[in-house]
DNA sequence: GATTTCACGTA
DNA sequence: CGTACGTGAAATCC
């Protein structure tokens, strides 16, 4: 394993420049710490950030990207490689915490729950929970980073704050250098499950993760390019015309409840935004139910008018408040880019977030999202990607075979003797905890045709049941939630732990491949514009289409190879060039 | 005003 | 007794 593209083996934090920005400054340090640019205003700091980049193509050490590559990627500025403090702390602590007291506090052994708190910093220039000392200290008596260190200094002595920048750009090379030193180390805090920290894996995983928290900065600068005419028609079909006004607005809103309420005469006063309320509803025409969901009313689709109305209604409800006309005017910008925030890798089992609706947009509106004039998408699906990662991670020779099929559920059925349908329904009830099928003979069957595989599935599941946490293939801590729980709780526990071994680990194969894409895709011009979860949409000049293409296998094989260690679990992705999202589902 | 519940979209 | 996430409206808690 060589941690990210482009790097030189053995050199994983060599070529490293620090970098801080705060209140429109920033510094730039080397690897021993000294000044290399020292403290400049934004506009000076990017054209020495971008020489720097050229000539050196070092490896960037931050806190966090959003605060520290936000500004220079706004000034389109192209960053190659980053160790990303709060990332790698996300992933060796486990949880969601990122901040720099955190991986301050979890470097040097101190409890994170005995973290002083940050106090406002318009208030006062020294809050009350940070004790009056040296006001140029950087950390607390009791060896805590101070959670106001950079502003405080900035308030009182606004001369003296620029210089302070150069404390707080060291204090996160001193953090990144320690994290490399436990990451190369392997530290085992909880083996649980059989796992145990690989170093180089560990390694690999803390690079790839530093480049998802700069793709996701990108992310949140780009934005997703769409076609504001057809998202328009879009938004009118299901929530009416822009209202003009408020009273437009009610007038449309009730427009629509009535077409459900004329089917109830004398019921008119319901309101249908409340479940009890339609719930009673219901019942006076005769349709009983537990509660309003929709699979639940759907089930009574014959009995009453009302309730196809019902269904309906709750469709083009739900994209007039969610995607209506405020979420466009709030997320899609006048560039007719759809923006909200990304998180690399979420308190769980570390798949990637997104904000403004980017990760639930609903199928309806999926053809607004289009390439610009000039440009294509190139989308982009994984296949089958858990099972064939429960192959790689659980080191399964026989399950890893299967994989060698474009369709693997094919081999494994022979190998079970039943039908396809079975075996993936089976496959899925193993890595799920799903029972409401019938696959318990074709499990039964599982576990002996494949019990390495299936031997790794349960040791997470027993792990998970007894409380004490998992680790990911990539070496991600994932921390069980402790307390007194009920047998059904344990058995939940034990079911997100199964879970978390295999949705971790696919969203560190995935994160590895998105940035080998976006490393490679520099020369095409290709710009990673979405991902989820085993989807990436790239935006990129038509002309280099098919280079895209080819970009996204090449890299596909790399990063799972990287990923593996081996290269007899097959990955596929199932790749097409589209002018909208909608077209050519894989 | 903040938190919980219900509902529903995506993978 | 699949898991996870984000969002909005109403109910509920303080």
């Amino acid at each position: 394993m060589t941690g990210a593209p482009g790097d030189a083996p053995g050199s994983v934090l060599g070529g490293v420049l620090a970098i801080a920005v705060a209140q429109g400054h920033g510094v730039v340090l080397d690897e021993t710490g000294a000044v290399v640019v020292p403290p400049a205003p934004l506009a000076a700091l990017v054209e020495q950030v971008r020489a720097l980049e050229a000539s050196r193509r070092p490896r960037w050490v931050w806190w966090r990207a959003r605060e520290t590559a936000r500004p220079l990627v706004e000034a389109g500025v192209h960053l190659a490689r980053c160790w990303d403090v709060g990332e790698v702390h996300r992933l060796l602590a486990g949880g969601a915490a990122a901040d720099p007291g955190s991986a301050w506090a979890w470097t040097h052994r101190l409890d994170p729950g005995a973290q002083p708190v940050a106090s406002e910093p318009d208030l006062f220039a020294f809050g009350t929970d940070v004790p009056a000392q040296d006001p140029e200290a950087l950390t607390t008596p009791e060896g805590y980073l101070r959670p106001d260190a950079v502003a405080s200094t900035w308030q009182a002595a606004p001369q003296a704050g620029p210089h302070r920048l150069v404390d707080w750009a060291r204090a996160a090379l001193h953090v990144a250098r320690a994290q490399q030193a436990l990451v190369t180390e392997a530290p085992q805090p909880g083996s649980a499950g059989g796992s145990r920290r690989d170093p180089r894996r560990l390694l690999g995983t803390a690079l790839s993760e530093s480049a998802a928290a700069l793709l996701c900065v990108e992310l949140e600068v780009g934005g997703l390019p769409v076609d504001r005419q057809a998202v328009t028609e879009l938004i009118t079909a299901a929530a009416g015309p822009r209202p003009r006004d408020e009273a437009e607005a009610i007038g449309i809103r009730a427009r629509r409840d009535q077409a459900v309420l004329a089917h109830v005469p004398g019921r008119e006063r319901t309101d249908l935004r409340n479940p009890l309320q339609v719930k009673d509803l219901l019942a006076t025409v005769g349709v009983h139910v537990d509660n309003t969901r929709k699979w639940t009313l759907a089930a009574h689709r014959g009995s009453h008018p009302v309730v196809e109305a019902l269904l309906t209604w709750r469709k083009a409800e739900r994209i007039a408040t969610t995607y209506g006309w405020h979420w466009l005017d709030q997320h899609v910008g006048p560039d007719d880019r759809l923006r909200g925030e990304w998180t690399a890798c979420d308190g769980g089992a570390g798949r990637m977030t997104a904000a403004s609706g980017l990760h639930n947009l609903p199928a309806e509106l999926r053809p607004a999202v289009a390439a610009a004039s000039g440009h294509v998408l190139v989308r982009a699906d994984l296949g089958q990607i858990e099972p064939r990662v429960l192959a790689a991670v659980a080191r399964d020779a026989a399950f890893a075979e299967a994989t060698q099929a474009d369709d693997l559920y094919s081999p494994v059925g022979t190998e079970l003797g039943v039908e396809r349908p079975v075996a993936k329904v089976a496959v899925l009830a193993a890595m799920y905890g799903q029972t409401s099928g019938s696959a318990g003979e074709a499990l039964k069957r599982l576990d002996r045709a494949y019990p390495t595989a299936m031997a790794y599935l349960h040791r997470a599941y027993d792990a998970g049941v007894r409380g004490d946490p998992v680790v990911t293939w990539g070496g991600r801590l994932v921390p069980m939630w402790q307390g007194e729980l009920s047998e059904g709780q344990r058995s939940a526990r034990g079911r997100f732990a199964r879970n978390a071994v295999i949705q971790g680990a696919a969203a560190e194969l995935f994160k590895a491949w998105a940035a080998t894409v976006r490393a490679g895709g520099r020369p095409l011009g290709a710009e990673i514009v979405l991902c989820l979860h085993d989807e990436l949409l790239v935006h990129v000049p038509a002309e280099h289409a098919d280079a895209a293409v080819a970009l996204v296998h090449r890299s596909l094989d790399e990063a799972a190879r990287r990923w593996t260690g081996t290269d007899r679990v097959r990955f596929v992705a199932d790749v097409s060039v589209v002018r909208r999202w909608s077209e050519a589902k894989g």
